[in-house]
RNA sequence: GGAGAGAUGGCUGAGUGGUCGAAAGCGCUCCCCUGCUAAGGGAGUAUGGGUUAAUAGCCCAUCGAGGGUUCGAAUCCCUCUCUCUCCGCCA
């Protein structure tokens, strides 16, 4: 959520902020009518509870010197419904105003690049250089087929499109690679591991931003609950700090994560539909730091650079974009996307997402810290970045590592995860 | 799944329907005393919101959550959630 206070006392700054997104979320008059209206009734609300109070004392007072208390009781039981009228009114507004503040985008970084479309991204670096190869390239989809290592025919029949089974080699570099990652976060990078539910509830989502706003991406579970599948382990990552006044030594807390994500990809009919690109079932390492708010710039360059650090040691060429106002996600401020090169679509693709959320999520969440010199709690700044997306890193391996006869060599820093071996075949 | 107990401030733990945002203890902060240490004395010490130039005052709300009864609820009633104990079942 955007800072209600801002909102109330720089109303057209948000406004050309948002609009930078080209979001135009933010109803000025509907929310400045409803503002007004709910300072009104609130101010007023709070007067009468106030005289009721007083009075009930009074009568409190009244009752124990044994005086007669009948008039002042009637009194009070009038004042009681203009109080009730009012509070009903009050919570009408308060939770428009409310409706409106969880329907509204982050605020964007000044130094978020402009434009609407991801034609307008801007690529900050570039590392390695796609490989030249001397047999024609084949994309994933050929080469797990030709290595019965990806099933879509068999993964169709249990579940339908968007879900593949793998197999053998495939399967296990796959494990090795997550393996791989979270060591490398855990050993090098100094996270500390969270094993998480995949199955969170409603207010869990709210705290992240996929709530209300996105549910259709989400799977819910036809339960009386109210189980959602997570969309990706940020979601209960980042809620660890729901609700929590953390002490400053406390921070910064990096956590990284393996979980499955499930996603709907309702509205993203004919996009990738072959192969593993885009699938309702993926494997990620996710990496969530929660740190104090003078610190979120500085470490989603940190954060970026640790993702960055698993397709180096897996030599695969990648570049950096920093995404422009109108594609940068939902909650977060600035984001930077890592794309790995495909030699079967002679593309870069999205591998990893790194976002500082500023205290957008935190205020969601209720999620804050004590600077430890005496002043108030304050919101923390939450950031995420996938480090990286399991799923789309085995595809890279497969189209990079490909060879002329169509088995797959093993990165050398995985070799050790697959008991050395160096070479998936048939 | 069955039976029972519980949820109060950073922690422990009182609380009769009325002046209770809440005793007391511990912890913490500041001050005083004491030539180290130990001990002692005093003051302060929740969160959110509104108003405001103000992190000054004043006001409102909050005793697991949500409803209800009442002039008035931490206290009474209902529903839910979570925790603990016992039984059953299970990886």
């Amino acid at each position: 959520m955007i800072d209600p206070k801002l909102l109330r006392s720089d109303l057209e700054q948000v406004i050309a902020n948002l609009a930078r997104r080209g979001s135009n979320a933010l109803d000025r008059d509907a929310f400045v009518n409803a503002e007004e209206r709910r300072k009104t009734l609130q101010v007023e609300t709070e007067n009468l509870r106030k005289s009721r109070n007083e009075s009930a004392k009074a009568i409190g007072m009244a009752k124990a010197k044994g005086e007669d208390i009948a008039p002042l009781l009637a009194a009070q039981k009038t004042a009681g419904e203009t109080l009730a009228n009012h509070e009903a009114e009050l919570q009408s507004v308060t939770s428009q105003l409310q409706e409106i503040q969880l329907g509204l985008p982050n605020l964007l970084d000044a130094d978020v690049p402009e434009g609407l479309s991801e034609d307008d991204n801007v690529e900050i670096r570039r590392w390695g250089e796609p490989a030249e190869f001397s047999f024609p390239v084949k994309d994933h989809i050929e080469l797990g087929e030709t290595l019965s290592g990806i099933d879509f025919e068999s993964a169709s029949k249990l579940s339908g499109a968007r879900f593949a089974v793998l197999r053998g080699g495939i399967a296990s570099l796959q494990r090795a690679l997550i393996q791989f990652m979270l060591d490398l976060h855990i050993n090098e990078h100094g996270y500390t591991e969270v094993y998480v539910p995949y199955l969170v509830q409603a207010p869990a989502l709210e705290g992240t931003g996929q709530l209300p706003k996105f549910a259709e991406d989400l799977f819910r579970l036809e339960d009386e609950r109210g189980f959602y599948l997570i969309p990706t382990a940020e979601v209960p990552v980042t809620n660890l700090v729901r609700d929590q006044i953390l002490a400053a030594d406390q921070l910064p807390l990096q956590f990284v994560a393996h979980t499955p994500c499930f996603r709907s990809e309702a509205g993203s009919y004919g996009q990738d539909t072959r192969g593993m690109i885009r699938q309702h079932q993926f494997e990620k390492v996710e990496l969530v730091h929660v740190v104090a708010p003078d610190e979120s710039a500085a470490t989603l360059e940190r954060l970026t650079a640790h993702a960055e650090t698993v397709l180096q040691k897996l030599e695969l060429p990648y570049r950096v974009v920093a995404l422009c106002a109108g594609d940068v996600g939902f909650g977060a401020a600035k984001t930077y996307d890592i794309e790995v090169w495909l030699p079967g679509q002679q593309k870069y693709r999205e591998i990893s997402s790194c976002s500082n959320y500023r205290d957008f999520q935190a205020r969601r969440m209720g999620a804050r810290w004590r600077d430890g010199q005496g002043n108030k709690p304050e919101l923390v700044h939450t950031l995420n970045g996938s480090g990286v997306a399991a799923g789309r890193a085995l595809i890279a391996i497969i189209e990079n590592y490909q060879q002329a006869d169509g088995s797959i060599a093993v990165p050398a820093v995985l070799q050790p995860y697959l008991g050395g071996k160096a070479v998936i075949s048939v």
